[in-house]
DNA sequence: AAACACCGCAACCGCGTAGGA
DNA sequence: CTCCTACGCGGTTGCGGTGTT
């Protein structure tokens, strides 16, 4: 037995909006506000619509203050580095970026700056051979080189109850929840003040399809990935936080082989908080000059710059190796 | 000029969760 | 405590516009 559809879908219009029906919504929502009640909202005011839809129009279009068009170099430097940091909660992210929204901030991100920056890595290593890419709906993988012309500042974003910085771990609860797992957290690993130490930083994330994983394990079908949302705006519960059990799962690759491949607290049922073999050796060691290049090279741009044309560069951009 | 391919964006879908009954 | 409803979120889809052949 499904679930039970959130209004009568028969007699909803669907599809694009029109000028008519965006006035009306506007007008009402104007007048007399959402009401706390999307579900009515339509009815009230004279549309065919479902509350959801409505909800979305006017959160992404019609909404005072929002912001359309270019995305500055500013912008860019915050998704970058949150993404980094939290993984694809564009909700929060869009916190930080006033007019924007998620979805915007979301189409942005899959379409233009993930090539973006993949084009950078590329032409930061040219000599990598690549690997597949990633279906769209894998975990938003970052590249290190893209990670490290974002770097420059660590800065501290903020959201309703606290602050955190970008590639800090954004709670020490996580601490517990690892340690839990039989591992040694490194200490004092929470800040990352220096490009060596962001390399080093590095040693810590887990890899997937040999690519270094930042944030959430958001491969987020969404059956198994959207659990265990951040409830920034209340209290953090501790599940929720295990989505960043990603930064520092190891007491150092060396020792420890294991990598936590799904950190969510629900994955469909299937095993939660698994560990598995690390999938592929890799030579970090010799990628560290490679990264501290980079980082010299890009940390004065961030995602602007030293990208290449991205239609020119198609074949390269939908790859890249670390 | 037509056909095809690609891209970007708006909108939809389904799930998890909060909060009230 | 359980159930139900509505909300919010993130992933996905589909369409229109643009570029390429």
């Amino acid at each position: 037995m499904g679930r039970a559809p959130c209004c009568d879908k028969a007699n909803m219009k669907k599809g694009p909006w029109s000028t008519e029906e965006d006035s009306k919504l506007r007008e009402y929502i104007e007048k007399y506000g959402t009401g706390g009640n999307w579900i009515a909202l339509p009815q009230k005011a004279g549309l065919k619509r479902c509350g959801k839809s409505c909800r979305l129009r006017w959160l992404n279009y019609l909404r005072p203050n929002i912001k359309h068009g270019e995305f500055t170099d500013e912008e860019d430097r915050i998704i970058c580095s949150l993404f980094a940091t939290i993984g694809s909660r564009w909700s929060i992210i869009a916190a930080q970026l006033p007019g924007r929204t998620d979805n915007d901030i979301k189409n942005y991100w899959n379409t233009k700056l993930k090539k973006k920056l993949m084009a950078m890595s590329m032409t930061s290593q040219p000599h990598r051979k690549p690997p597949p890419f990633p279906s769209s709906h894998h975990t938003p993988s970052v590249s290190f080189p893209s990670l490290s012309s974002l770097y420059k500042d660590c800065t501290t974003y903020q959201d309703p109850t606290r602050s955190f910085t970008a590639f800090e771990p954004v709670s020490s609860v996580q601490a517990d929840l690892l340690n839990n797992g039989n591992t040694t957290l490194p200490t004092n690993s929470s800040l990352i003040h220096t490009p060596e130490a962001l390399v080093n930083y590095m040693q810590y994330y887990p890899v997937k399809e040999n690519f270094l994983m930042f944030g959430s394990e958001s491969s987020c079908t969404s059956s198994d990935g959207s659990s265990g949302h951040i409830s920034f705006g209340r209290e953090m519960k501790q599940e929720n936080m295990s989505h960043f059990q990603g930064f520092c799962a190891t007491n150092g690759y060396e020792d420890n082989h294991n990598f936590m491949l799904n950190p969510g607290t629900n994955n469909g049922g299937k095993n939660v908080n698994q560990w598995a073999e690390k999938p592929r050796e890799y030579n970090l060691e010799n990628d560290l000059e490679d990264f501290k290049r980079l980082i010299s090279s890009s940390s004065n741009n961030c995602c602007n710059n030293n990208f290449i044309d991205e239609n020119k560069t198609q074949e390269k951009v939908m790859y890249f190796y670390y």
